[in-house]
DNA sequence: TCTTTAAATGCAACTATGTCGCAATAAATG
DNA sequence: CATTTATTGCGACATAGTTGCATTTAAAGA
């Protein structure tokens, strides 16, 4: 399926490379008035499909997005934590790549991991 | 406010002890007939806050709840991630306790790792 | 044991996040 | 410009979880 270059996912892509952090469709929501929700869902599902960004699952239950940057078409990790700070909700990577060894037998497909807490900005 | 005894809650509890994996509100449900949804949630959140079950946010977005084994009432760590099978949907612990290096000015209240995948049972 | 108190429950309504079907719109290609 | 089909808007839907309120019931005391 050829993907098509339309305003919209021109401006989610935008505001996706402007936010350093991870986005909600939330925040997304709120930077582009008068597109629909569905839409904006459509397309961050699109950009996680072709691997342009990471999605990941907050401990609030809600999906957040982030571009790709250190990732190679082919090999595609993103082994390390977030930060999600309660009180401003902003989601931030923390560099440190993580290590796991799997118990024999399981093969682990996906990677999410969450720290919530207090960001140092709210801290402050 | 004192928390009180009772026959639905006793249920739970029990559940939570037979499982050793994490439980979701679903398969408790499943479970308990004839008990109410938000009952089931209620008292889930109760065990929560009196710190008695771990509450763990899968990649899927839901709950799931374990019991503590190795908390102290006073040090309440569970610094190990879980393991999703996305075919059988079982929520395992990985023993291995993760040290975790904060970012200075940040402070972590709440640690949430899952790595979903496919598990032994699913995978042979 | 009987009475009192408030925690726990059932039920319905509600919120929130995300998905889907479908007709209308608009990129891309020639 | 005409054709094709990806994308969009809209409404409906699905699922997970929460909340208000009247009723029930565990627990503490008389
Ligand atoms: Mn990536
Ligand atoms: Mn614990
Ligand atoms: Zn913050
Ligand atoms: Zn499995």
């Amino acid at each position: 399926m050829k993907r098509r270059n339309t305003k919209n996912s021109q401006e989610v892509l935008e505001i996706l490379q402007k936010e350093e952090a991870a986005v909600s469709h939330e925040k997304i929501m709120a930077q582009l008035e008068g597109v629909d929700r569905a839409t904006i869902y459509r397309i961050l599902n699109r950009f996680h499909e072709d691997g342009k960004v990471h999605k990941i699952v907050g401990d609030d239950g809600k999906q957040y997005f982030a571009l790709c940057l250190n990732c190679g078409e082919s090999k595609h990790v993103h082994n390390h934590f977030h930060f999600r700070c309660v009180q401003c909700n902003e989601v931030v990577c923390l560099d440190k790549e993580i290590s796991l060894q799997m118990p024999e037998g399981y093969i682990a497909e996906n990677f999410n991991g969450v720290i919530s807490g207090v960001c140092k900005k709210c801290n402050s």
